[in-house]
RNA sequence: GCCCGGGUGGCGGAACUGGUAGACGCAGCGGACUUAAAAUCCGCUUUCCGAAAGGAAGUGCCGGUUCGACUCCGGCCCCGGGCACCA
């Protein structure tokens, strides 16, 4: 055996021996229990950072133990290929898209084979492959033949410069990123998926996944957004029309003081004509960026329609208003305004002096000053005519009867959830497989024509859409009527494709189907691995195509991932400097060297290269766009993959986000350094003897029993909690007990067999190139890939004595050791033998004397 | 703005079901080995008082429940994630 440990060495030597025996190719074996261990697979961005080694480390330390507990155990790995990062490269360096993005994926899975991962490749796949794609074209057009698809217009962010739709993280303070140009909220028509066709099973389903962090269920169910509520009309005064508008409080329907309407609806539409002030402040509305967060943080602002709405229950006319927060995507695009117990309508109202009336009191009978703010929970209702002194709930119902009798009003659930909108306006994605045609309007691709292939040779300037430039794609005969059409030139979200790719990878390789019975051997996946920032959009999705799937057939079971465990994001300091323009370069905290306060936050920072400041960005998600990724190699170049792999998990638990840093590496690279040399010295002393459990006794005892001990703590931590920071610390435990243990006899040099055994197992899952190494130096022939997991002795955790704390008044004063069996009454007493103890208690009289077996003694005096 | 998390020594973190706060590691300090350095090994390391024994304070802030609170409850502050065209 090597004296030194030499990570360059045999951690090639190791991945050349998996590689060459297929030690993670798997295939369905319906005799064996199977375990499929999925991490959310990376987009091809060009290097891994530290995100995916974190990520893929997690998973693969669940592979390897539970594939040591013996399941079938699949773990696959592709690639979630098309995205904007590869058109905005295209425009900056004029390289293709495609071959961009290839040559990230021919780089990424060299940097992931180096790390030693345990993957299936044979079923490697990536999302711009027309294999792949192909699927999801012919999956549309069953949807679309059920129904399930329809086209509709929608808020798009559009750069009138570019001529293009802007994602919304390119809108940067209202302008477009590249061309600086006023973004404008433009409607445009786009393709829908129903996913509010599913939404109270996928609301209903989240009760099902027990294995799902409850943070996350909690998120889709606020996503979703289930209300129960009354959708009324409020007549328009002078005129036939009515205002509908939905409410989940109709018990506060005598407090309405006007009503409110989004910039796009009809009614504002109509005010406007003619009207310039409002025409302005409609465009005003419009020049506004299109995400929620925007819309909800800006300015509350509107302005008066000069129309009036009727109360259904009073007869008062109530104004009409334009409100710049009000959504069109949600309810009716209009709203009944209680200023009296709504939040946002008390702060409106309050700006623009519209009345404000209280009709709910505190149920306790307190009073509630609504000159100060809205009183937003339920109570008593007052001022409501006959309506008084109902609760909230008997008022709901109450009312909402009232005006279903009179048909002015009707019971509906409402959901947040809106419509899946597939339609992007964008090149380097799955083209949606439809032709529009002037006479029929728009026509599916026939199947016998699919897939629609995405041209790959193109150059993009960054203004408008290849496609649309491309005859040979864009002319097309109609297929109904043959006479000449379009081919549509959108593309589809790509959240498209990873909705489905973990079932894909049961049957990659399958070229007459979507997916084929292999799928049903694997599904559900039963550990599913990623970044905690997909709790939603992402997870919510491939919930949906699952229940679409199986609804057409083709999988069995309601819920994709059986369990999920959310991984904390690796967060970064970001450094810039910024132009006379005010455009940032952004600095790699590789370049940068930081000044630190005493709580370890970044306070200033130089840049090396020049020693001139730059400014902080603020810790954040590591990202291209703010060059803070922390780039792994350099580390795994320097200290191999074991290192890298051991240092990750040990810095902090999974689900925990993590500000990285290096320091600590070494730490890492120390304790495998150390173990290599314990486990040389004592493999050089020569074969150790069989143990002799039944003649330990003291000292060895002791040793033997935390061996098993940490067997068990590490077993509970990988395979229950999934804390493997807290196994390691148990293992490097283990191993300074293990240094500290003198004695060359027999017993000794087999208890440390024994040892070094239990703990190159335990490792093996986390550090497996150096495990491998070190089991054959142990005189074992496998490799621990191919061993059971290390069961605890019960025999040899079991104590004579054990150790209790003292606590007078809940204060520590002492120690005591007792008999593991002794009575209450005896722990009684040795606790108040003792002289501290006995020092606290003093004359004070006994009141209560707390034993917590095996824990503590109390005494309350 | 809304929804979901988090806040513990100089740093990463531990304390799993309300029961010893600070395991394990990093950094630092002291020592051993060495001609020397590296590597390695040993010891100390929350703050304050004390020679020590021991004591007091302490888990973002304020208050509460409990024999006992990092853990539970109420209010606040700060940080991170998501908000539907980043993936």
């Amino acid at each position: 055996m090597d004296p030194i440990y030499k990570p360059e060495v045999i951690e090639p030597e190791a991945q050349a021996a998996w590689e060459t025996a297929r030690a993670f190719e798997v295939d369905e074996d319906p005799a064996r229990e199977k375990f499929y261990c999925l991490s959310m697979f990376p987009y091809p961005s060009g290097r891994l950072h530290m995100g995916h080694v974190r990520n893929y480390t997690i998973g693969d330390v669940i592979t390897r133990y539970q594939r040591m507990r013996g399941y079938n155990v699949l773990q696959p790995m592709g690639w979630d290929a098309f995205g904007l990062p590869a058109e905005n490269a295209a425009i900056r360096h004029g390289v293709p898209p495609g071959k961009w993005t290839r040559d990230n994926i021919a780089h990424m899975r060299g940097q992931l084979k180096r790390l030693g991962f345990a993957y299936d490749w044979r079923r490697e796949l990536a999302t711009c492959d027309p294999d792949y794609y192909r699927w999801e074209q012919w999956f549309f057009l069953k949807l679309y033949e059920k129904g399930l698809v329809y086209k509709a217009s929608s808020v798009v962010n559009w750069d009138p410069v570019d001529q293009t739709v802007l994602a919304n993280e390119q809108v940067i303070d209202g302008r477009g990123w590249r061309s600086g140009a006023l973004v404008e909220r433009r409607e445009i028509p786009q393709w829908f998926l129903k996913i509010t066709a599913y939404a109270e099973e996928l609301l209903s389903d989240l009760d099902k996944l027990d294995g799902w962090p409850e943070q996350v269920r909690t998120m889709q169910a606020n996503w979703i957004g289930r209300s129960e509520g009354l959708e009324l009309d409020f007549p328009l005064a002078g005129s036939d029309e009515k205002l509908t508008v939905f409410t989940t409080r109709p018990d506060t329907l005598f407090g309405v003081t006007y009503m409110a309407v989004a910039a796009e609806h009809r009614l504002a539409l109509e005010a406007a004509e003619g009207n310039p002030e409002l025409t302005e402040f409609l465009a005003e509305c419009r020049r506004a960026h299109a995400s929620e967060a925007a819309l909800e943080t800006m300015e509350k602002r509107g302005m008066p329609l000069g129309v009036s709405a009727i109360h259904p229950l009073t007869g008062d006319e109530v104004p009409v208003w334009v409100a710049n927060f009000v959504l069109m995507g949600y309810g009716t695009g209009a709203v009944m305004a209680v200023p009296g117990h709504d939040k946002r309508d008390w702060e409106f109202a309050s700006r623009y002096g519209l009345p404000i009336r209280q009709v709910i009191a505190p149920a306790d009978g307190s009073p509630a000053d609504i000159s100060e703010g809205a009183f937003v929970d339920p109570g008593v209702l007052v001022n409501s005519g006959e309506f008084d002194g109902l609760t909230s709930a008997g008022a709901f119902e109450a009312i909402a009867r009232r005006l279903e009798s009179e048909e002015r009003g009707r019971r509906r659930v409402n959901y947040r959830l809106r419509d899946w909108s597939v339609s992007r306006q964008r090149y380097w994605g799955c083209p949606v497989p439809m032709i529009e045609c002037p006479s029929c309007g728009s026509v599916p691709v026939p199947e016998d024509q699919l897939p629609v292939r995405l041209p790959e040779d193109v150059t993009l300037s960054g203004v408008g859409s290849p496609l649309k430039q491309m005859p040979e794609f864009v002319e097309v005969s109609c297929p109904r009527c043959g006479g000449p059409a379009r081919r549509e030139t959108d593309t589809f979200d790509t959240f498209f494709e990873s909705s489905w790719y973990y079932a894909r990878y049961c049957c990659a390789d399958q070229d007459r189907a979507m997916l084929d019975d292999r799928s049903r051997y694997w599904l559900p996946v039963d550990q599913y691995i990623g970044g905690i920032e997909h709790a939603v959009l992402h997870l919510l999705y491939a919930r949906f195509f699952h229940k679409l799937m199986r609804d057409e057939g083709l999988v069995a079971g309601d819920e994709p991932f059986a369990r999920l465990l959310t991984q904390g994001m690796v967060l970064a300091d970001s450094f810039y400097r910024e132009d006379a323009r005010g455009g940032r370069t952004w600095y790699n905290p590789a370049e940068v060297e930081v000044r630190r306060d005493d709580k370890g936050r970044a306070v200033s920072a130089v840049l090396v290269a020049d020693g001139q400041s730059v400014e902080l960005g603020g810790v954040g998600t590591m990202s291209k766009s703010k060059n803070n990724g922390v780039d792994p190699q350099s580390l795994i170049d320097r200290y191999g993959a074991d290192t890298v792999r051991l240092f990750t998990m040990f810095a902090a638990p999974p689900e925990q986000s993590l500000e990285w840093s290096d320091s600590g590496v070494e730490g890492a690279h120390r304790f495998l350094k150390r173990l290599w040399r314990m486990i040389h010295e004592h493999v050089e002393s020569g074969p150790a003897p069989d143990l002799d459990v039944s003649s330990l006794d003291g000292a060895r005892r002791d040793l033997r029993r935390q061996v098993h001990a940490t067997i068990a703590k590490v077993s509970d931590d990988i395979g229950r909690r999934y804390t493997f920071n807290t196994a390691i610390a148990a293992v490097m435990e283990l191993l300074n007990a293990l240094g500290r243990h003198e004695g060359a006899a027999d017993a000794d040099r087999a208890l440390r067999q024994e040892a070094f055994e239990a703990t190159v197992l335990m490792l093996s899952p986390i550090v497996p190139h150096v495990c491998r190494t070190l089991w054959k130096a142990l005189g074992r022939e496998s490799d621990p890939l191919e061993e059971p997991w290390p069961s605890a002795d019960e025999a040899a955790l079991e104590v004579d004595e054990v150790e209790l704390v003292v606590q007078v008044r809940g204060k520590l004063r002492g120690r005591i050791r007792v008999a593991a069996d002794a009575t209450e009454e005896a722990i009684r007493e040795a606790a108040l033998a003792d002289a501290n103890v006995a020092r606290f208690v003093g004359e004070s009289p006994i009141r209560k004397v707390i034993i917590v077996p095996g824990r503590l003694v109390n005494i309350v005096v």
